[in-house]
DNA sequence: GTTTTATTTAATAGCTTTATTAATTAATGC
DNA sequence: GCATTAATTAATAAAGCTATTAAATAAAAC
């Protein structure tokens, strides 16, 4: 075992510890310029260990990537059960999803990075992940339909109305960068601002479909 | 002059060429994807006569994406001039912003991984542009506090309204292959959708500020 | 304790990429 | 036409990357 010896580490242990480092370089750099000796220097081990481990970059890759596209692709969920308004449901949906993503402020660049460059491995994995996406959309759409028929929100798909949703949730962590140059932030500045323009997205969504007489 | 010989082939013209074709490859592999190999087969010449004319990839990228980050950066423009409501500013805006970037649909990707992956080199060339920007800010923003004195329009930062119109128009394509997948899309079924799109999000972006009675 | 198996490393083969160089071909000036 | 300059190519050095191999070390089994 490298690095530290207090505790016997064991074959699994040492795994993860590889799995988690390197998850952090291919979110920093993407696939494509992540290198495995990169990965290895900073396990603090031979670069051969991690293809001991995993064989090839690519191997070690998509048993990340996956678990991530996931974790993206549910990020935007809702609860029904609490007798919520549909308001109530927009709010949570939209600050449920932004904290999930604050949480990986990074993914969203690797997943969009990913999906551009090599859309044959993203599409092989995303069989696996549409139903969830698509029974998400159903869900939200019976809630939208009661609301529509109720004459309470405008006419809008279901997926018009995730779109705005993950339009304006997302672009606040793609263009981080951006954002923060032309504002002058740093990191935690910009965490900040991100929880304030929760609200702001909130209120763009949801008066974009409310038929309620707003309160200004 | 390599290639086709038809026509006397100037240095300029030729140093064109390579720049059009450069300018392609980038667009759809982002700088490290991409290699002087590549661009030299597709114009159809020796490898050595791209470092003949721009030395380093690097210069030759930069002499690009300086040009391209700019088009970006100024996408988002507004006439004031033919006293339109600013209802119809706002339609304008979201509208011609869609129309520019519907012209260069990669160039967003484009800009935001090179923004994320080569902050250095972007900081050099955002200082440039950075005014531009912040004119067009203070341009929206004078109208933008006449509607709200007005009570026309709720409370907002222009930056905030800004960020409504970039996230909901530049998501459409940086997420172009997911949603593709999601829905199957063609690439022309694709634009035809952010075409239809672009009235959604006008509707979202001007329901989310406006304090008049909105028909259903 | 010795054998067997698992883990780790050093070394390196085989690619690919950028950039340079020296030689070749084409264009231009006189 | 001949000399000079520009454009183009083939060849390759240098560097970095992945993946493999063979040898060394540690752990486990008995």
């Amino acid at each position: 075992m490298p690095v530290k010896k207090e505790h016997p580490v064991r074959s699994e242990n040492f795994e993860q510890l590889i799995l988690d480092i390197a998850e952090n370089v291919f979110l920093e750099r993407g696939f494509a310029l992540t290198t495995t000796t990169e990965i290895a220097k900073r396990v603090g081990c031979n670069q051969a260990l991690i293809h001991y481990y995993f064989r090839t970059k690519d191997r070690l890759f998509e048993r990340l990537f996956e678990k991530k596209f996931f974790a993206f692709m549910t990020s935007v969920s809702f609860r029904q059960e609490d007798n919520l308004s549909f308001k109530e449901i927009i709010r949570g949906i939209v600050h449920n999803h932004l904290k999930i993503i604050s949480e990986n402020p990074k993914l969203p660049f690797l997943i969009i990075s990913e999906m551009t460059l090599n859309p044959h491995r993203f599409r092989s994995i995303a069989e696996n992940i549409e139903s969830a996406v698509k029974s998400m959309l159903i869900g939200l759409n019976s809630e939208l339909q009661k609301e529509i028929m109720a004459k309470r929100v405008r006419e809008i798909s279901a997926f018009d109305l995730l779109l705005n949703i993950l339009s304006l949730n997302l672009f606040m962590f793609v263009s981080q960068p951006l954002i923060s140059y032309v504002k002058g932030f740093t990191w935690d500045e910009y965490i900040n601002f991100v929880k304030q323009r929760g609200d702001e997205i909130f209120l763009t969504v949801w008066r974009g479909i409310s038929l309620e007489p707003q309160k200004q």
